[in-house]
DNA sequence: GGCCAGGAGGCCT
DNA sequence: AGGCCTCATGGC
C-alpha cells in the first residue's frame, strides 16, 4: 500500500489522467485502468506493473531512516503515508523533463500529450502510447514540434532522440557519472539530468534542485545540502515538494 | 472586462 | 547576464 494520488500526480509522471472512478495511462503500448477504490490487487497482481510502481523497493526501511534523520520530514511521511518513486521508460522521462523546463505541470501535459498523438500508437480511442525514439524521429522534425507547442525545446527533443543510445551507458553508470554522460546532449543540464536519473533509473539519492527545492531547503535546511538526507535524497525531495505543492493548492 | 508585464519545477551562448 | 516559445495568471 502506498499514497497513489501523490505517486502519480506529484510531478513524477505527466501521463496519468483521471477518468470517472479510475485512473489510466497507456504504459508500454498497453492501456492500464486502476480501480481509484482498490488499484493495489490490479498493481500487484501484474509483474509489470509491480515493477512500475516500484513495489520491491523497500520504503518502509528508507522512511525510517529519513524520519530519524530530521522531524519536519517525519511529520511529512506520516502524513503522506507512502510515496513511490515510479520505475518509467527512461525516454519516456528523459522527453519528459526537456519539455519541463520552463513550464507548468498542466502544459507539459498538454505538450507530450500531443507529442503522442503525433507519433505514438493508437491503443485504443484517443489514447495513444508515448512514442519510442524511432517513432518520434519518423512522425515529427523540429518544425511539427514548434507547431505543436514545444518552443525553443523543440531542437533540444529531437537532439535527445537522436543521443537515445547513450540512455544505455547511463544505465551503467554511477550517479556522478551518468549525470555528466546525460548532459552532453543539448539541452539537458544539471536539474533535467537528475529528474531522469530518479525518475527513470531509480537512483533514489538524486535530489533535483530547482527553484522550488532551493526555497524549500533554504527555508526549512538553511544549514544543510540534500546530501543531508543520503542516501535517499530522491525520496526525501518527494515528500518535501509534494507537501510545499499541497500548501499552495490548499491557499485556493 | 481587456491589456500587459512577469513568471513558469532551465538551459545555452 | 540575457534570451528563449508559449500560455495562464495576476495587477492595473
Amino acid at each position: 500500500m502506498f499514497n497513489l494520488e501523490a505517486t502519480l500526480f506529484c510531478g513524477q509522471a505527466f501521463g496519468w489522467k483521471k477518468e470517472n472512478s479510475t485512473y489510466q495511462a497507456v504504459l508500454d503500448n498497453r492501456l492500464i485502468t486502476l480501480d481509484q477504490e482498490n488499484p493495489f490487487s490490479t498493481i500487484t497482481k501484474d509483474p509489470y506493473l509491480n515493477h512500475y510502481f516500484d513495489m520491491e523497493y523497500p520504503y518502509a526501511e528508507a522512511e525510517s531512516v529519513l524520519q530519524k534523520k530530521d522531524s519536519h520530514l517525519a511529520s511529512l511521511i506520516t502524513a503522506h503515508v507512502s510515496i513511490h518513486i515510479l520505475n518509467q521508460d527512461p525516454f519516456q522521462t528523459m522527453i519528459s523533463f526537456i519539455t519541463s523546463q520552463n513550464n507548468t505541470i498542466k502544459r507539459i501535459r498538454s505538450l507530450l500529450e500531443k507529442l503522442s498523438q503525433q507519433c505514438g500508437r493508437e491503443v485504443e480511442e484517443g489514447l495513444y502510447s508515448f512514442p519510442t525514439a524511432d517513432e518520434l524521429l519518423r512522425h515529427a522534425g523540429e518544425d511539427t514540434l514548434r507547431s505543436l507547442g514545444f518552443g525553443y525545446r523543440s531542437p533540444y527533443i529531437i537532439e535527445a532522440a537522436r543521443s537515445h543510445n547513450l540512455l544505455e551507458e547511463v544505465a551503467r553508470q554511477d550517479d556522478e557519472e551518468s549525470a555528466r554522460t546525460l548532459q552532453r546532449i543539448l539541452g539537458i543540464g544539471a536539474k533535467v539530468a537528475a529528474c531522469i536519473l530518479l525518475f527513470g533509473f531509480g537512483r533514489k539519492d538524486v535530489f533535483p534542485l530547482d527553484t522550488w527545492t532551493k526555497k524549500i531547503m533554504k527555508k526549512y535546511y538553511p544549514t544543510s545540502e540534500p546530501s543531508f538526507f543520503s542516501p535517499y535524497g530522491g525520496i526525501a525531495q518527494q515528500h518535501l515538494f509534494y507537501h510545499e505543492r499541497q500548501m499552495i493548492e490548499a491557499h485556493w
